[in-house]
DNA sequence: TATGAATGAGGATTCATTCAT
DNA sequence: CATGAATGAATCCTCATTCAT
């Protein structure tokens, strides 16, 4: 049962972003998405096969964009380290634009369970496998050698973008994100070492 | 009304952790969780004031004596290099002991709604001001100068070691994790860059 | 959050009475009166925001319904004497015919609590105010005099009527409750003195 | 299983009275009413059955004192008419004396369930009689004739007392109720007729 | 396509009562 | 006599999903 696509699935999507920003996992039902959307709580199932699909397709839609979006850039520029610079930027960018998606994808979304979860990350892997590309360029640049484990570099870059995005929604969003991509990309290449 | 400690308050811990990483987050019913540790379910709430103090009790508990722990060790031991290594170690060590609790806080405990991860903040809070203790000792070493931002310094090392544990977990604690504390030491300390 | 009316609205008050009356207030659960009516527990809440809703909702229905005929009898007759009598017979009426109802309203229902009953007395004070009515035409006709303690005389006409109702209900509603309209109006109108 | 009398009988009696006028109903727990008497909760259960016997033993405790009390006063007096004004003088006097006993009987004891209201009957029955003395007395003197129905005499003299009883509690006790016992008796004597 | 009324499963919590001490 | 920790039964309500229109 192939759902379809239509100006409503948008629709519908961005109710969701908006309705769980607002209220919260717990307190987005259906029917107040449907509401949002001006569409009838039945009318969701002729675009999403339940609840769960609507949240998944929601990740995979905008996730999916910002990945292309980033991959785009990251191939325009040819260095290791810029491409590791429009990473970031482009992380940051994502949300920093988008202030009730990164609600929902930082905080609010996490609240979904364990299979929910494992479905979100098959989006995810898509990202990661962004980064890996990025670090791959890194090795064949010289950049470093493989005595860099390649799985723990890659769990060290994700895992600072999201505790830095999180910490930034948590506190309200209330400073400039984008900037921090340089001093952020400077970390990772540098770590805290600061001897010269 | 302040609830009572005694033997069953850790054995109805234990229990609810115990459950909840069997069972997950959403299927742990507070009756499960008396009858895992023995008890009638009103039993609980003669220990606590409702199902959230569980959990909430259940992190305080076991986040404490790890970062007590921790603290421990870290004093003994002067360097910065050092400190940051023992934070990492235990950090892994502690999780990598009881694969039960891995999940429940790397996975399950995330379910939780709003005012609970409030309130697992402020547990959380300690445990970033131990890494921040242990960033000053880099600062006051001369390890690392101001020009550092502490913020962002600690929200990778935090954001690292979330990301190293939780992708354990959910590669269902097949490798052990305490043999990855020096490479993300390494890493940590002298980030993607390996030029000589 | 406004409720639907429907049929299944007064579907649902008749089988809250039904249920009510059969086994008692406390033994009178949603799903019960669900059951009892055709409907699924859940439907109860789409035309009730709660159980007391429902419980309200029954008294204003039931009690509002015998104020109004009650009204319009009293309209129709002239002396205060007639009045006083259509109030009594009226009142004797509307319980006589529905049995279930006499249970609920003169035994079960008191069985609620605080906030339930000063909600049930606001529909309570107009059938008050309607003893009062008739009442002012006494006074108006001169049938007595403003020595006539005006709360006093409503307090005794409603105690009597109440007392007199309760006392049919706990003896199984074995004799006929209207029969007494003319004892209990000579009785009101004249007191215990019987002297000539 | 006969249970015992003591200085601590009372103490729970008068421990229940005191918490159900101040909590209401349904908020008395026996854990409240034990600490108030200051004994242990297990210890109520040595003076009685269950907590239904605390409220009906309340009940008759009260109920018993103020019927002898009331007795007494009738017994000295000779004509119909003293004797009916000492008894609504009495029962006021009693209830105007001792305002969370008041509350207690008038609004609290009535959310009991049917099965206690039966047994509290079982002690009305008492006073119920001892209003068909007094009014056999006045048969007898000559007052009224057979023409008048005993039982809804009865009926309207209690719901009468009733009625104003529970309309003074719930303004709170504001005005004097003993002062009623004249006006009260005077309707009731010779009804809503005030012609000469 | 679209609607929205109807469905019904599922769980935290209270509190009267017991009984080992 | 007295204690009080432990017991465990019992129920209202929400909300994702369906299906007749």
């Amino acid at each position: 049962m192939e759902k379809k696509r239509g100006p409503k699935y948008h629709q519908i999507i961005d109710a969701a972003v908006k309705v769980i920003a607002k209220n919260g996992y717990h307190q987005a039902q259906v029917s107040k998405i449907a509401r949002e959307a001006g569409v009838a709580d039945g009318t969701i199932y002729l675009y999403f096969r339940n609840k769960e699909d609507i949240l998944i397709s929601l990740f995979k839609e905008k996730m999916g964009q910002a990945i292309e979006k980033a991959e785009v850039k990251i191939a325009e520029v040819s260095s290791f380290e810029e491409k590791l610079f429009w990473l970031i930027h482009m992380h940051f960018t994502w949300l920093n634009h988008d202030r009730h998606l990164a609600i929902v994808t930082q905080l609010e979304l996490r609240q979904s369970n364990a299979k929910m979860r494992v479905r979100m990350n098959e989006v995810l892997k898509q990202y990661l496998d962004l980064i890996d590309r990025v670090l791959k360029a890194g090795l064949e640049s010289g950049y470093f050698t493989d005595q860099l484990d390649h799985r723990l570099a890659r769990q060290m870059i994700f895992g600072t973008l999201d505790e830095v995005t999180t910490s930034w929604v948590m506190k309200e969003c209330k400073y400039d994100l984008v900037s921090l991509a340089k001093p952020v990309q400077d970390l990772l290449l540098r770590g805290l070492c600061r001897k010269k």
